[in-house]
DNA sequence: CCAACCATGTAAGCTGTTACATGATTGA
DNA sequence: TCAATCATGTAACAGCTTACATGGTTGG
């Protein structure tokens, strides 16, 4: 046993954390169960959060998302297909369902915009408005934030041009309150012709 | 000679390509010479880039640096200190006139806005505004990008809500566009008054 | 003398990417 | 039969981050 050491023994990966693509595979997986090689050429045609479909995206994360018990491997027709699991389901609603932070506003608005791309045609029709409604509160905050910054201590004394670079910031998270309230009004209209 | 390979022998590390990381050490060892512990107190005071002040970040970029020849580690007074080099001072004049491309505005506008905070007194003060009226030309080609492809026939084939997502990428460029050009007419005011 | 600061480093992880390799199936 | 498509995988890298470790110096 000489050299041996804890990690020796252990062939079974451990379970990462599902990362955003890892939900937008699952999303579409529960939307269509299909091979790994069907889910690349999804990647491959539309613009989805602009992920690569390269198989050393792809592949790794549906292993991950297996080994968590979100998604089964099956042979439907001869053919393999990823199906989603009930666990699968579950941890895709929590994940559609996370309140929007301020954080996420300032740093993390491309999977914020996925998520709500992904929530297109969702059962729960609601969740998208609430979803909007989150962000634009988060974006909200995140601008008074800024504000509070520009004008305290440390922002205020900086260079001009740094102020203008976080005043870029500000502009931008005033955008998206506006985007946000926007696409909440578009979305109500359309249900409200329904 | 059994189980040696070409990699054995070889303990030079290679030197990488510099990021944005690195530019930004580059200007602060140009502005004052000075040590890692200094440089990483600089991270941890002021917002630069929204960078890491840990050791894990700055030592290996200084060490990138000093490989490409780009800095030197001297000793002042019985403390050390990183000082630019010649080429230092070459490589980072090139990467500040660097222009600005339509996909620079579309995925990298945090190393943008550092880029201009670094424009800060350049010994040009040309430069700044060039950079400005470059990122002002690229996002108003990155706007159009946009629209064409909401236009086209995949995004305009695509549902409602990831349309509504892309839609918000270019609201996003709009406002980078609307800022370049106050940004520029400010420092053209400031300038004028000297 | 010892807490606080000065100074530098490594290991492991995160969340992907590009590039390469491999084989099965199938329709023309 | 052979090119195209279907299907899955690994290795290496990118550009950081967090967490941990390690010592020297210095002022009170």
């Amino acid at each position: 046993m000489a050299g041996m050491n804890s990690t020796d023994r252990i062939n079974v990966p451990a379970v990462t954390p599902i990362t955003s693509l890892g939900y937008a595979l699952l999303w579409l997986i529960r939307a269509r169960p299909q091979s790994g090689y069907g889910l690349r050429m999804v990647f491959d045609t539309t613009p989805l959060g602009n992920y690569s479909s390269s198989p050393g995206s792809i592949y790794p994360a549906l292993k991950n998302l297996q080994r968590a018990g979100l998604i089964d491997n099956r042979r439907e027709d001869g053919r393999p297909v990823f199906v989603i699991t009930g666990n699968g389901d579950v941890a895709l609603e929590a994940w559609l369902s996370v309140p929007v932070t301020a954080d996420d506003v300032g740093r993390r608005m491309d999977v914020l915009m996925m998520r709500f791309a992904l929530l297109q045609d969702d059962a729960n029709p609601a969740r998208t408005l609430a979803f909007l409604e989150s962000m634009h509160g988060a974006a909200m905050a995140q601008a008074d934030n800024l504000e509070a910054f520009l004008a305290g201590e440390v922002g205020g004394s900086m260079p001009l041009q740094a102020q203008l670079a976080v005043r870029y910031g500000l502009e931008t998270t005033k955008t998206t309150v506006r985007w946000a309230a926007e696409a909440h009004k578009a979305l109500k209209q359309g249900e409200a012709k329904t």
